[in-house]
DNA sequence: CGTGGATTTGAGAGAAATCAAATCATGTGG
DNA sequence: CCACATGATTTGATTTCTCTCAAATCCACG
């Protein structure tokens, strides 16, 4: 089949982890459930105990923690190929949603089958243990982005991290990517309101560093929005390691 | 001798994991190197390659990154039994600093036999690789705190946080625990102003939630100390798993 | 008993939130 | 094909929380 559900993981794991052969035959022998869902679609609950995992083939998930009083936190926006709720092979309850961003086509991995591979293929189970390791290193940067930068810097920041991992994974190129998510999304990415959200794009615009077309982002002057951002992309892990 | 350096490590671990006679016996004959230091010490650098990890015996360490206009961000408060870079084992450059709250006793572990320990012991190799999704399920807590959070209410949650994860190490009893941190240090955990920490806690204690004498901190009102700090244990996943 | 770090207090400034309304798209049905 | 509904973006005015700056006080320690 031209593109089976496998080959977005493939394309994501080997940005940061080397596997030879046998541990690619592996994953493709993975018995993966295909599932479309529409936009905004709450997959896994907060409080749920799954039990399989969630691998984004195409489209984009986010997963986010509501506040007691109604306030949102987006934690992380996850890119084909990921599996968002990985944690759950061994947390067994999510402490958080994983929603759908965009429609999605979705694989639905059963836990018992990731067991299987990670012992019969310890080299697999290391990379994948080094996913989740580089998801933390990505919330730690979230913590220091959203505690730290002011609204302008937070928002160049996360779109020069966004770019990065779009462009490993040959969605994103000439800073040019599509992302289909509306300003209050974004505010909730960031902590901060819409409407400061709205102002710090036009101020990215102003400046010529964006534009902005629907859902097409154009990051028009790279270097200069990293820096803005305070952005040192070490934190991705973006080299493949044995 | 009373108290080898295991010990902390294997009761910080039981807590969220369940593990054999055989588990237990290969982490007593794990080789670690102790090492005393004073506080606020960097025991590993932001872009190290370190070879060994770091288990917290006695003494509380931080995790920091340090952005490049000179703020710094605490990402993590780490306790005894805990291997604050364990991470390192699997992403090779360190992303941040690992630095001593306290004076410390700390205990290194040579990454090869950490490896040797995964791949002779599963069951030991899933429980280390739950405690870093602990991990980043703090940090996702914390992007919560520092992004959606009152000054008041991260206090609250922050002390809500440390009580309840001293505790399950016998470290705090009563709501008390002691804790040698500076107002300077909470701001960094909780990206606010000195000013600020210093007028929280003044607040806390005149609504009677809390008492501070020195490095003693005292919990008067648990029950509202969490309703306030929005807090819900969950997200630490204290409870063992096979 | 002096010294330096930590805590506390006061006053003013600023970044961002909130509230409210207008405008702009997009898609639907008559 | 246009009126209408809906959601997203934009704009303006006001408020609030928190920071910054500065100085005073407190406290442990040599």
């Amino acid at each position: 089949m031209a593109g089976s559900l496998s080959d977005a993981l493939l394309r994501k794991i080997t940005v940061s982890n080397k596997l030879d052969g046998k541990d690619v035959e592996a994953i493709r022998n993975l018995s993966i459930e295909r599932r479309m869902t529409g936009p905004r679609e709450i997959v896994v609950h907060d409080g749920e105990r799954p039990t399989q995992c969630c691998l984004v083939v195409e489209g984009f998930m986010f997963r986010a923690k509501t506040t007691f009083d109604g306030q949102r936190q987006i934690l992380s926006l996850h890119v084909p190929g990921e599996i968002p709720d990985l944690q759950s092979l061994h947390l067994r309850i999510m402490d958080h949603d994983l929603v759908t961003l965009t429609s999605c086509t979705l694989g639905f991995i059963p836990h018992e089958a990731l067991k299987r591979l990670n012992s019969a293929r310890p080299n697999v189970a290391a990379a994948l243990w080094r996913e989740t390791l580089i998801d933390a290193a990505i919330f730690r940067e979230w913590i220091v982005n959203v505690g730290r930068r002011t609204g302008l810097a937070r928002m160049a920041h996360l779109l020069s991290e966004l770019r990065r991992r779009l462009e490993v994974i040959g969605r994103a190129s000439d800073g040019a990517f599509r992302l289909p998510i509306t300003q209050a999304e974004l505010a909730d990415c960031l902590a901060m309101s819409t409407v400061h959200v709205n102002r710090v794009l036009q101020e990215l615009r102003r400046e010529g560093l964006i534009e902005v077309e629907r859902s097409a982002f154009h990051l028009l002057n790279q270097p200069k929005l990293e820096e803005l951002g305070q952005f040192d992309p070490h934190y991705l892990h973006q080299t493949p390691v044995s």
